[in-house]
DNA sequence: TAGGCCATCTGGTCCT
DNA sequence: AGGACCAGATGGCCTA
């Protein structure tokens, strides 16, 4: 449906990027997800009484630039143990998941011709940008 | 085979 | 305290 909107100077662009293709290894790249927490690099398991540990030396004062108005911080590093690692490592494949469900969706939205290959993600913000630049002057001039 | 793209892990920092 | 976010590192897959 968008891409009737499409005049040529957009359709330039979109020729000169890599088309469509949907995810064939979405699915294959789950594999070794799970699986691969029990087998993680050795992680310490570092129980402490606090989960933060100081810096070596005076140098992790973290100065923050006045002119944006941090207050200093001191640098210190958090221990977590290896099950809290194991819990972040599965935040952070959902919520790249849920990322990449957001570039699916943007692009659908964007035009495109259905060739060999789907977008990449660069691509695909690119991509947004000049229709989004195209419509948005489009609707000026009307 | 090199380069592009991507998933995943990881540690640092921000935020609630 | 702990979850969210981010960026760097790493390794696998695919294509020219």
């Amino acid at each position: 449906m968008q891409g009737h909107l499409v005049d040529s100077t957009l359709i330039d662009v979109v020729i000169d990027m890599n088309m469509m293709e949907f995810p064939q290894k979405f699915a294959s790249e789950a594999k070794r997800q799970v699986d691969d927490d029990a087998s993680s690099p050795d992680i310490q398991t570092r129980l402490s009484d606090s989960p933060w540990s100081d810096m070596e030396d005076d140098e992790h004062e973290l100065r923050y630039c006045s002119t944006h108005g941090h207050h200093s911080k001191s640098k210190r590093r958090r221990i977590i143990n290896v099950v809290q690692r194991q819990a972040a490592n599965v935040r952070e494949r959902k919520r790249m998941f849920s990322l990449n469900e957001a570039f699916d969706e943007l692009r659908r939205k964007v035009p495109t011709f259905a060739y060999e290959k789907r977008l990449s993600r660069i691509d695909t913000l690119r991509l947004a940008i000049v229709y989004i630049s195209f419509m948005t002057d489009l609707l000026e001039n009307t």
